[in-house]
DNA sequence: ATTCTGACGTGGG
DNA sequence: CCCCACGCCAGAA
């Protein structure tokens, strides 16, 4: 395994510290994970994540909490049914009330993962 | 090897 | 409000 997959994994613990009803964006796990430039590696990891369904890809968003990656759900709408049925108010794909739902792992976790 | 794209974010005009 | 550019890095053609 190259060094590349311990930051997809990094990623997918993060992720799957996400509470029930929550949601956090790219950026911000990015940033916790010291990669705050990569977000776009983030959005790959769940890319990768499509086996694991312990990583809650779909409590993951942009920072506008828009679903972004609603498409590349099966479906048209999972992603957005899930987040519902979790209590996410959701309008025209983009989470309503964001702050109020977001978790961010600095202010949640606020110390470093044990791996 | 080169080019383009992408589930992002920030910054500038 | 809209559009554009840059950084970042993995993967596909």
């Amino acid at each position: 395994m190259a060094d590349s997959d311990n930051f997809f994994l990094r990623v997918y613990v993060v992720v799957k510290q996400i509470p029930y009803g929550r949601v956090t964006s790219y950026g911000a796990v990015a940033k916790y994970l010291g990669a705050a430039r990569s977000a776009r590696m983030v959005g790959w990891a769940m890319n990768a994540s499509h086996n694991m369904e312990d990583v809650p890809a779909h409590r993951v968003v942009n920072k506008q909490g828009l679903l972004t990656g609603k498409h590349h759900f099966d479906g048209t709408n999972l992603m957005q049914q899930l987040l519902e049925s979790e209590g996410v108010l959701i309008k025209e794909n983009q989470i309503q009330n964001l702050e109020a739902y977001f978790w961010d792992p600095f202010k949640e976790l606020g110390t470093p993962i044990d791996f």
